[in-house]
DNA sequence: CCACATATAATCAGAACTGACTAATTCACC
DNA sequence: GGTGAATTAGTCAGTTCTGATTATATGTGG
């Protein structure tokens, strides 16, 4: 359903052919959304099923065909009331790493904490990465930025957590990383 | 890969029929995976076509047989190497309401503040009924619990955030909460 | 002792999703 | 002026996932 919105959202905005769509969300929208090419046109395709978006195959000089997809009433009333529910409908997530943890106790403790300062050191470069984005995408998504990057800190400070129950009293500040994951 | 290797795990520990699996999932960590009964068949099966477990038809009794799964060699193998995937590589997940936030700007300032507030409330239920868990779960799995109010704070934190960049200064702590999020 | 709910055990059709592939066009540059 | 890379645009076969359904057995109240 959040594909919808979102595809919803976006042919609210201004009708567009599906290979510009894609761009869009890569380009734009790659840090906070997850919709391969290939599922958009699924998406796509359904909704036009569905009667929520039309479509119109056009050609502009002598590329292949094309479809332009638009929103119809039908769509618009099915985006406000999908976007109220995306806003007011929570469903708690899950993580992978919880499946991971609870076999933790499998491994040996050198080898425990050799993982997880593996996971701790992926996840700071993913953060700077979302801190370099901050800097040059536009201001309406600053606020994602920010969601991200306190879920970061929050995974950041427990599996330091994960790590002090286990023989290593506190994970050491890793000079080449910088910081301690703060800004 | 983090269902096969929650069911390998499982099947490491003791083998077990299919019903027993969805039973044991259902009631000790519904909390912290998604694992819908018939998906939990699936992968078994897909366990099993790979050579990873085992199975075998039984029957006790006149009731309708069942099959016990039962991990092979091979199958050890692949869940060291799941076990290590899971916890040394990272995927930044994605969070569904970003997509509902791109879109908050066209909903009047007093609607998205109930919609939020709605959302908040409904994660407030869940982080009670976290607690409680926390409270008769076995102690391994406190971490994990540990893990979730972790996110779950940080998300409300991060509504707050949303709000006051809108209209609203702070939300009000609801005294039907009896708190602010914290213990 | 029988009707109806609950537990046991799993199947299956169909929806959702993705990686690999096709095919034409344009552009750079040698 | 040809050729290899990049861009444009989308298809498709195959995998993954799930809600709905089937079927038998056991318990339980009247």
């Amino acid at each position: 359903m959040d594909r919808q919105l979102l595809l919803l959202g976006l042919l609210r905005n201004q009708e567009m052919h599906g290979y510009q769509i894609n761009e869009f969300i890569d380009e734009q929208m790659a840090f906070c959304v997850d919709l391969k090419r290939s599922t958009a046109y699924y998406v796509l395709d359904k909704l036009c099923r569905d009667g929520l978006v039309s479509e119109e195959t056009e050609r502009e000089g002598n590329r292949p065909e094309r479809r332009v997809y638009r929103i119809t009433p039908a769509g618009e009333q099915r985006f406000q009331v999908l976007l109220r529910e995306n806003l007011a409908g929570y469903t708690p997530p899950t993580y992978a790493i919880d499946i991971g943890v609870i076999f933790l106790a499998q491994l040996a403790d050198a080898e425990a904490a050799a993982l997880i300062a593996a996971r701790q050191s992926a996840i700071h470069d993913h953060r700077a990465s979302l801190v370099a984005l901050r800097a040059v995408l536009p201001p309406n998504h600053v606020a994602i930025i920010e969601h991200h990057l306190l879920h970061i800190d929050a995974e950041l400070t427990w599996l330091d957590q994960v790590l002090a129950v286990r023989g290593i009293p506190h994970r050491a500040a890793d000079p080449a990383e910088g910081n301690t994951g703060h800004d």
